[in-house]
DNA sequence: TCTTTGTATTATTTATTATAATACAAACCG
DNA sequence: CGGTTTGTATTATAATAAATAATACAAAGA
């Protein structure tokens, strides 16, 4: 799976890379047990420090997303056993989001289309 | 309005403050055209310094939320003639939260459940 | 004139982010 | 066994962002 960063972006290379890897699990591109590039392989791709890279990994470990092994890497965790709730921190960013949706005058309606989308 | 802030997030103190204002004013608790706190007294009801305080009300202008007179201070916009479409960035944090949300098996039916709540 | 408003300026401190250069333990490979 | 690759730990440094502090200024109302 390909990982870019925007650089202009004003979320940390880390976060950013976190972001992209939860959504290939998300939409299918990253199968559980599926093998993730090795910290050092990835940032030389990204042109990014490898402890950035590293951060990122610690990050998902603790999140529940992958897990490492010192010889093997990172995989995708064969059962990402969660809680079917969101998140307290998706749950304020979502509060924020429609935030600005209901000031823009986008109705609940039109609201849940978008999300439909993004669901695919 | 009471805007508190919570000490221990990691988002930055002035968007916080931007983000309690904007919530305000999508949940009718902040009317158009209604006066905010000055600067200098929200600054110290609140515990912190002025100059953050001012930083969330340039970001809240400079967004098209609120206008500021050198005298009368700030107020909320009374017409908020924003496109009907969310913003690029409320797009890309929808996208992070419904990506959490279809890992954790959660429906897009369930998921616009949630999304009515926060529409009241 | 005096006060209050947002704003500008300058300096300093603190925290976060990113890089760099190594080093180590574990485990696989030939 | 020796060498390599893995994640990880360590230490230092640089760059950036966030927050505070102390003033000062222009505008405008009382």
């Amino acid at each position: 799976m390909i990982i870019a960063i925007n650089e202009y972006s004003d979320i940390p290379i880390y976060l950013q890379i976190r972001n992209q890897i939860v959504l290939g699990i998300s939409d299918g591109r990253l199968q559980p047990g599926e093998q993730l590039p090795t910290v050092r392989g990835l940032a030389e791709e990204m042109g990014v420090n490898s402890m950035t890279v590293n951060k990122a990994y610690q990050l998902l470990k603790q999140e529940g997303y992958i897990y490492t092994d010192r010889r093997n890497g990172a995989k995708v965790r064969e059962q990402l056993n969660f809680s079917p709730e969101l998140s307290e921190e998706s749950r304020e960013a979502l509060q924020r989001v429609i935030s600005e949706a209901k000031i823009r005058g986008i109705t609940k309606e039109d609201f849940c289309k978008i999300c439909g989308k993004f669901y695919e």
